[in-house]
DNA sequence: GATGAATGAGTCTTCATTCAT
DNA sequence: GATGAATGAAGACTCATTCAT
């Protein structure tokens, strides 16, 4: 229509190489950049205007990338889920018996609830979601939760884990790592390997029979000694 | 279940009294119809029309007892805090040693959890109050974290507790209650008392050393012996 | 309803029923000042912003009548469609053969187009209507069109209207009649009245038989003998 | 990815006739793409992105050939005003009365009304066009208000049709017509001919002499005998 | 000529809150 | 103390349009 010449001149800055980041790269930008407002100020305080600010874009170039608000909201929980899938199917494909996997899986729980998108999966509330996401969300929710009962019924079963009510012994342990969500703090004193370790060994000790038991509780494709194996033997018996 | 037509045929001007409580009786009946939406929904979905439509009053008139909606949340939230000021400063004036005392606040706790003031401790997210009511909650969550770690290290002193770092501790341990908020529903299979010897118990077996410290664990103005102390001696060794 | 003492106090001026009162005159004043808007400037163009402007209230009052905008487009369909209705079931609890009928139809639905409420029947898209309110409105056109056709089936078979294809002769008849709501300017040279008589005549002429038909055109309430009577038989021939 | 290979074959400067002839083709396209969308949904429902979408190209695709939505819109409208300009140029160059003048302008235009871009005339709306656009063709509006009337006019002064108000004649007869434009579907049981037939002989009925005047209807360049010569003759009685 | 990305402008809608009665 | 009505503030979302490539 006009010929423009503008092609012609080659600009030395390239102005636009800001801009030029993949597709797949800004999308990712855009959740990251919304997990954390989500979790700072909670879904609801929290503004597709400042979200696009913080990304030095405008409102509707949201759009480009996702549908919705919600939408957004779902790929963050989604980012963190596939985390918790991933460690999971780890920890089931490993061969340990039911304390060590139920260990691994506390570890790697652990750590997630100190990433931002593994703690959207506690701290984003399903009810904002469409009802067709609430149902995914739940039903992943229900999937780990029978992991966590599906390990110490396993261990029950191969003695690794005293009898006890794995529904309830599920609860109880998953509150508590569920609640690292909440409280943990980048920078802060702790690191989540740290709190990891800890809360790998506090969680089961309770759980744990008499035998030896204390060996790997990282994720099985790296066992490590670490220091939780120095650690005072907190059962032993005898 | 209001009766208001007695009050109106016994005396024509309602005297002072009456009117306050029933001012009173009001202001609790919004507040508890308000914890109820906000649990149900969450704070932000749920809108006082609702509020009023539940009470059969309108908008407006709510606040007549109310100053905002704001309000309301805190108002919840202090009913609930108040319920655990109160068991705190009986336990806490109570002859227990250190475990005695961690497992009547865990038992105390966990049953207040089951109630919709108690759970509105952990499910109402402070970022929605003023910052002068956000100030005031997050003091007393700091007050309940620090009395857990309190009677932790009360614990290890008296050498009913075994030593272990108070700080992580009382994070496992609340993070279990606190999730009960979240999925306990009423008129579920377990009643909250149950939840609550179960959690006295799991919560701090780990913890106890392994000397006879199986005994009351509710509440100490109601010490009871309860099945949990028919329970194996979870502590081993010796 | 609740014998609130409020209604102990008999207000003279009955405040209550002024304001029911009011509610609905001004909810129909939404209506007019929506219809001639939405018919001056088309549904989309048109704002709720203006609508609110030319009432001096602001846009959200609106939503104390209405639940969105197009259930204010819904609402001044009904307005139309309502008479429509009327003089509808007025025509069918006449007695007069098929030909009359088909006239009175023709006049009052002339008349009907040049109201706003009217023009708004043949002027708005069924399409900005939620898919439930576009049934409705769809079946209604059906309704009328099955009118018509009603009608002329009606003279043919008692021989007041030449036999011919119902169905076309409706088309033809209803379109004329719709394009009123096009070009009707209020004001303009001609009267509703005028136009509603002209057309009663126009587009029944070519299917009268040649017998003695030119009578009553008018809805029956109202019979008169009109200067449609006048006018040279239309057919004969020879 | 273009398989374009083929142009680029034959000629690697792709000649100018080419170039322009593909282009006009493209506008044609979008052209036909666009009035099928716009009818289909309305103006303003239907987007640029999904014309893009069906033709599969993208939406600044569009601004090649057009400079706006509303040019688009524009241009449809104009090729549907220029096969009106067509047949009435072609029709005033005919010698007939002006009955005979009305039925072919009555036939040709109900023909047009069952096309896209004549029923465009009549369904898309002169305020959706800019300033200068919407004048120009609210000028052509009332150039074929005064074709239907001149052709009255001179069938009045011939003879050939009944004294009458033009005016009138003139609305209740392009009322049918443009009606045809909203509830003619192709593939329907009426063939736009078929339609085309009955209106010309059922619009003008009324208003013809008693007279012979019962051939030829269609479009004077394409004299036929037709059905509609074959037809019972409307008048009756002998 | 075509495209992906971005934008600006605009609209509906919601809801806590206030006010006159 | 209660109500109907009204409002202000705010946010999500849409889409035609424009760049730079």
């Amino acid at each position: 229509m006009d010929g423009r010449p503008a092609n012609d001149t080659t600009s030395p800055w390239m102005p636009f190489e800001n801009r030029r980041r993949a597709r797949d790269e800004k999308r990712e930008a855009v959740l990251r950049t919304a997990v954390q407002l989500f979790l700072e100020q909670g879904y609801h305080r929290a503004t597709l205007n400042e979200v696009a600010e913080r990304l030095n874009i405008t409102k509707p170039a949201l759009y480009n990338y996702f549908r919705s608000k919600e939408d957004i909201l779902f790929e963050c929980w989604a980012l963190g889920q596939e985390q918790v899938d991933g460690f999971i199917a780890a920890i089931d494909g490993s061969r340990q018996n039911g304390l060590g996997k139920l260990r691994a899986l506390v570890h790697s729980y652990a750590e997630t609830m100190a990433t931002d998108f593994g703690a959207s999966l506690v701290r984003f509330d399903p009810r904002d979601l469409s009802p067709s996401n609430a149902k995914t969300v739940r039903a992943a929710k229900r999937g780990i939760d029978r992991t966590f009962r599906r390990y110490i019924t396993e261990g029950i079963a191969d003695g690794s884990i005293k009898p006890c009510d794995p529904k309830m012994a599920a609860f109880a342990i998953a509150g508590s790592l569920n609640w690292i969500g909440h409280w943990y703090q980048r920078g802060g004193e702790l690191t989540p390997d740290a709190i990891a370790d800890d809360f790998a060994e506090r969680l089961t000790e309770g759980l744990a029979t008499a035998t030896v038991n204390k060996r790997p509780i990282k994720q099985p494709p790296a066992p490590r000694t670490k220091k939780s194996a120095a650690r005072a033997p907190t059962t032993k018996k005898k």
